[in-house]
RNA sequence: GGCCCGGUGGCAGAGUGGCUAUGCAGAGGACUGCAAAUCCUCGUACAUCGGUUCGAUUCCGGUCCGGGCCUCCA
């Protein structure tokens, strides 16, 4: 089995044959900075990062890079500063710390690469100017705008015809265009805003050079995989593709296309512009982990639709305490032996195909059920080594299974909401009831039991004496 | 209006031209002082109407319904 993917440029799933497989290269569109990243941005975030860990399974840790760029120079991130009252790059660099906290938190592998945009305008600069220099670009009135109808294949990876998208179009032209499709890789800076020296006056790039010049800076004209959310499709991939292809003698821009379906609420895509959304951030706030979120988002298909919702969240969480319940009775041993372990064959075989997160998942729970019912020692270690394994290709399932289950949920800033007793306190509390189980007094062990229920903690006896979890 | 996706058991969610998905919830049982956890058993689902086929939830077409893109957006 090799790995297969769903290419948007062919609507169809095509094996993967990487150009180097010395240097596999992966480049996914991340966030402009000048919010906190909701949950539906997350989700790009962490399905590509179980690409990423794939990929670097099959062709080696070192093998791949992955480029996921920050976007610190854009319209919003203006008006949010000044809406704030705040100085640009004093937002930017907040916004993108709460970011890597945020995809930290999920566990998401930090990129090989993570330009910012703002690192980057020189190249922006250098392939404007060879846009224009080859007729696919033209200035006017401080703007340079890329001509739409000099690149024949417009439109091909969104599947329109230039035609259509002027039927469709509910935008108004500017006046400057020479083509209502045409659109902006350089717009003018008015005075307060951010700037740069150009050919063509100071100004800044439109958001979609940035990603062709980072690409091009880190990756070269041409590389392998291209990812993004679905909504990227058009215009800002379609775009990507004309700027570098044009640039570049007509050399494709990624020979992959992927794109995940969006996070819904109620059905419904969730958005700033809609209001319908909540941040990564406030979910962890509210005492959801960084794992179980991660879990809930790859329970479906990355091309589907998700919605996230509390109840998903309640039983990621709870397929997480069982699979960290079996490893806790596996013992430590079962986590070297994971070193060393192959992944799991057919659930290495779903991830090959196209990303099957949740047919890989429901192979972790067969591999949970071997591993409680494993008879000895050997057995369980076994399956417990290949159920850890399985886990690190997802991201999940790397924490050190006490502390998984009794862990407390302290949060950023110390935030304790859930802890009322102490492990100390709980452990007093267990002698006693041992000691009255010991005197037959039940009454008395039920009390302290429903006592520890109360404060959210779960008593579990066996004949190896009594263990707890936080429920 | 144009172009795309989808509609699977109470819920979540894979998949397949004929054979058990899986998880959660629920029912029964084993175990347990009680409980929890675990194990065993169970419910016979694929929007709808036609077509192709020996046979369709799976392929093709129509219909209905939902979502998305066409404008910033993961």
């Amino acid at each position: 089995m090799s790995i297969h993917l769903h290419n948007t440029l062919s609507r169809r799933k095509e094996a993967f044959a990487p150009i180097d497989p010395a240097n596999v290269r992966l480049y996914v569109c991340g966030p402009t900075v000048y919010d906190l990243a909701h949950i539906g941005n997350a989700r790009p975030v962490v399905v590509f990062d179980t690409l990423y860990r794939l990929l670097r399974h099959v062709y080696g840790d070192r093998h791949v890079t992955y480029v996921r760029n920050i976007t610190d120079v854009e319209d919003k991130i203006i008006a949010a500063a000044a809406a704030n009252g705040e100085p640009i790059d004093a937002l930017t660099r907040r916004t993108a710390v709460a970011y890597h906290e945020d995809m930290a938190a999920l566990n998401a592998l930090p990129p090989t690469f993570e330009p910012r945009a703002t690192e980057h305008i020189d190249g922006m600069v250098a392939m404007i100017a060879t846009l224009i220099e080859r007729g696919f670009a033209y200035a006017a009135e401080g703007h340079v705008l890329f001509n739409v109808p000099s690149m024949a294949e417009y439109g091909r990876l969104s599947g329109r015809s230039l035609d259509e998208m002027i039927a469709g179009a509910r935008v108004e032209v500017a006046p400057y265009k020479k083509h209502p499709a045409d659109f902006v890789l350089w717009k003018p800076a008015r005075t307060g805003e951010p700037g740069w020296d150009s050919p063509w006056g100071r100004g800044r790039p439109g958001w979609h050079i940035e990603c062709s010049a980072m690409s091009k800076a880190l990756l070269g004209e041409t590389f392998d995989i291209h990812g993004g959310g679905i909504d990227l499709i058009f215009p800002h991939h379609e775009n990507e593709i004309a700027q570098s292809r044009c640039a570049h003698d007509g050399a494709p821009l990624a020979r992959y296309w992927m794109h995940n379906g969006f996070v819904q609420v109620n059905g419904e895509k969730m958005s700033k512009s809609l209001g319908n959304f909540f941040t990564v951030r406030e979910l962890l706030e509210q005492g959801h982990r960084g794992e179980a979120i991660r879990l809930a988002l790859l329970s479906a298909h990355y091309r589907q639709p998700l919605d996230i919702t509390r109840d998903g969240l309640g039983e990621a969480k709870a397929m997480l305490d069982r699979f960290y319940a079996a490893l806790d009775k596996a013992g430590t041993g079962a986590a070297t032996a994971a070193e060393s372990a192959e992944p799991p064959f057919d659930h290495l075989a779903a991830l090959e195909d196209d990303l099957n997160t949740p047919l890989a998942l429901s192979h972790l729970h067969e591999l949970l059920a071997r591993l409680n019912k494993a008879g000895d020692a050997g057995a369980r270690g076994v399956a417990a080594a290949a159920l850890k394994r399985g886990g690190a290709l997802l991201g999940l399932l790397q924490q050190d299974p006490a502390g998984w289950l009794r862990g407390t949920r302290t949060l950023s800033a110390g935030v304790d909401a859930v802890i009322v007793l102490s492990d100390g306190k709980i452990d007093q509390l267990i002698e006693a009831r041992t000691v009255a189980r010991k005197n037959r007094d039940f009454a008395e062990a039920d009390r302290i039991r429903s006592e520890l229920l109360q404060a959210g903690v779960i008593l579990e006896d066996s004949a190896a004496g009594t263990t707890w979890r936080r429920a």
